[in-house]
DNA sequence: CTATCTATATGTATATTACATATAGATAAT
DNA sequence: ATTATCTATATGTAATATACATATAGATAG
């Protein structure tokens, strides 16, 4: 029941944020690909796998790329349509051990949470 | 090093997004208080505990009100200015539920994404 | 030759936060 | 006394990330 029923007007529930760019950059460490390829990927780290929007994939790539954290080339004498293949550069290996950092300490602080939520509720129980 | 180098320009690291609803919802289940007491609380949540930026976390107040999460009234007979005193109500601690069921399945994701990042440092060092 | 799949891209709206600034009553200091 | 500081609440504006809608186009299947 929980989890859904606030996505409208106020305090919609969701995905967390600033996370996508974090999952690219760990994607393409793993292995150079494009983008179309990286939508369904993203499915391992909790982005919605059916219907991803891409759009918003393409963008952040672009926004990578100007800042040298990624680059890409054409891939040619592939089947269909061309292939923007990324991949990673060490500036960009750089931001990812940053971006690790920052998500181990932010995972701390949600635990934070979790462990006084827990406890609130505990107590709410025995009153 | 990590952490604070990619603060400008693209790629900033910082603070975990759409945590300060929460984290007020469930300092004020756990007891009715007024703004400028839990500017200083949300330290326990990793939030800047000496310069808080009051503004942020007085606009989320009055957006929760709005919405009937919490509920003020203003404190009479107390020292120094009047205090807007805030409470949660149980339209708010439903919403407290599903922000706790959503941090944790957030948690999870990170969690699968500190693990790959992990296997790939490994496999860097082993090359 | 039309429809669908693969692949990349832009436009716009919304939401959250950061930073700057404004207001005002209460208390402390000179 | 009157000035400065502390407590307390509030608004204006900009930056950033994401969601949703839509556009484009080559390749392939029916």
């Amino acid at each position: 029941m929980h989890g859904h029923q606030h996505e409208h007007g106020c305090c919609h529930g969701g995905r967390p944020e600033r996370f996508l760019e974090p999952c690219l950059l760990l994607l393409l460490a793993q292995q150079p690909d494009h983008g179309y390829t990286l939508m369904e990927r993203l499915g391992v780290y909790g982005f919605p796998a059916e219907r991803p929007d891409p759009g918003t994939i393409y963008r952040m790539l672009r926004k990578l790329e100007q800042f040298g954290m990624i680059r890409s080339s054409w891939q040619e004498g592939a089947s269909g349509p061309a292939k923007r293949v990324y991949e990673i550069t060490e500036d960009g290996k750089s931001l990812l051990a940053s971006w690790n950092d920052m998500l181990k300490r932010n995972v701390e602080r949600v635990h934070q949470f979790l462990r006084d939520y827990e406890a609130f509720t505990v107590k709410e129980h025995t009153l």
